[in-house]
DNA sequence: GCTCATTGATACCTTTTCCGTATGGCGAGG
DNA sequence: CCTCGCCATACGGAAAAGGTATCAATGAGC
């Protein structure tokens, strides 16, 4: 049988005040009791512990080494109880503690930053974890619980899943600087008929940012020239550079600046939109979450169009 | 009105049953009450703490984030309980305290085999126990009382701890016998340019021994040729004995004598030093610590450059 | 050295807290 | 739709904690 099964707060606070105060009579009235059921409160509490704390004498109390020691440890007890209920207040109203979000590929470069800065300022002593992961290991690591946000593009209905979309970006054309092209003011996909192109991420299922490209050159009966495909905007950007070929970039995306770069806007006629979404647990009520999900929108408010 | 004053240490003891347990009701029988007062209890200390720490559902219940922060917290007091108690029993009898000590490495070979010789000779009736833990271990034990002292090399200034050097020391290379320059007298930096070099602990944090070492080479612009990472120096030892590479060792780490090995002090013109640090409480005012702090400044105040 | 004031311990009763049994409500699974 | 399991509520009894009165012990002051 341990001894925190037997040894109660009341009896450390008494102890406590004793220590404090010299006499058992002095800590009855700072605690706000009577002496004697404090007198039989210590004499519990030694009796518990199996130890002598306490030498009592007609001028007040003296600690034995045991008591000496004991009471440094129960202060810091009380101590520690006091501030696990603050911090579990705290917790609970979202000031304090860890927020898992995943997030993937572009939004590294500049949405994310600006968030993570707006949500720090707000609270600060929140630990944003972010977790590089795709689509969809983070709507499983969603279910699983091991993130609570996700942030990416095109997001599906997913049961149990709510998704908003932040704001839309323009697409922007990225050419070598050489390019015949490079100095155009505005873009048609039209134009990129025959161009070498470079395209991101690695196709794997028919969804995505090549998915969705793929589809607007097909819906416009072009047959696009894909030379290259990589694993992110990076490294895209990387090859134009080399002169390799032209790829693709989002507005957020323009953060990115290489030698040598174009960035040309398409034409606002060819009405592509690409969609940045935050996507969390329906049932998931923390505030913490929600909090984030409030800075997320707040902070994407003002930006639509920079140039 | 502060929550210590409220809270009660059955109720932690319950609600940390109902974590482990994920029901009221097998909580209830861990215990050994029945479940509606358990139910009440935990009702209770929601309410005090003013903050829901458990969702109910109709198969079991899981924790809110405050539930989680809170329920780290009370196990994490109710082993200080527990251990409170039983140093303090032990205090009480002959045993007059115990002293944890935090080390790590090295200085298990040499440095603290003599300061435990002279604290034992000083106060034989102390218990210290020695555990094994890296650096962030250390603040953190310390922290939470786990441990009172704390010995490393390279301690950053942490908040609400002091940190003293009790001495620095020379760098050895460590070579094979048969190695060509096992039998220089001294070595500098440049001539282990091309050398396999056999480094530890292995790096996680920008911090260390062989962080330190790392920065040592790049700031004389040689590029170090690391063929192996070990956890200790004795491993290190070790395969430089088998004949793989060159290590390094300070003075004090000479203790470890392997067959075939040769240790090669730095040039003092290289003029790199290894302090090795203690680290304590600043509040803390047990005599225990104090006199443990003063033991191990005494006992290496001569030892300045054994050869 | 005696008295007296002060302090802690004990006895006894009251109040509060806590636990147990019985029962109700609610959601998941057959 | 019904049952089963789990948590919440209600109420009576037991246990723990607190209050008042009083005693024993010890040191200060005359």
């Amino acid at each position: 049988m341990s001894a925190a099964q037997q040894v109660g707060i009341r009896q450390l606070r008494y102890f406590v005040a004793v220590m404090q105060h010299g006499s058992f009579r002095a800590a009855a009235d700072a605690v706000h009791i009577s002496q004697p059921p404090l007198t039989r409160q210590v004499q519990q509490l030694e009796e518990v512990i199996g130890v002598r704390l306490l030498e009592r004498g007609a001028r007040g109390v003296t600690a034995t080494p045991a008591g000496q020691a004991f009471f440094e440890d129960a202060t810091n007890i009380l101590q520690l109880i006091d501030s696990a209920a603050t911090r579990a207040r705290r917790t609970g109203m979202g000031q304090l503690g860890r927020l898992d979000v995943g997030v993937f590929g572009s939004t590294v470069l500049n949405t994310i930053p600006r968030i993570m800065k707006a949500f720090r300022e707000l609270y600060p002593e929140v630990e944003v974890v972010l977790h590089n992961m795709d689509r969809e290991t983070q709507v499983r690591a969603l279910r699983d619980r091991r993130i609570a946000i996700g942030i990416n593009r095109f997001f599906d209905d997913e049961p149990g899943l709510h998704c908003e979309a932040l704001y839309s970006e323009r697409l922007f054309a990225v050419f070598p600087a050489n390019h015949r092209l490079a100095e155009r003011h505005t873009m048609r996909f039209r134009d990129l008929a025959n161009e070498p192109l470079i395209m991101y991420p690695r196709v794997s299922r028919p969804t995505g940012f090549t998915y969705e490209l793929m589809k607007i050159f097909h819906d416009r009966g072009i047959n696009p020239n894909i030379v290259q495909q990589v694993d992110g905007v990076v490294t895209a950007v990387a090859l134009v550079s080399s002169g390799i070929g032209t790829s693709f970039a989002v507005d957020s995306a323009r953060t990115l600046q290489l030698p040598g770069i174009r960035y040309v806007p398409f034409d606002p006629t060819e009405n592509v939109r690409f969609e940045l979404s935050i996507i969390w647990r329906e049932e998931d009520d923390s505030a913490l979450t929600r909090s984030f999900l409030q800075v997320a929108r707040d902070c994407d408010k003002g930006i639509l169009e920079p140039t």
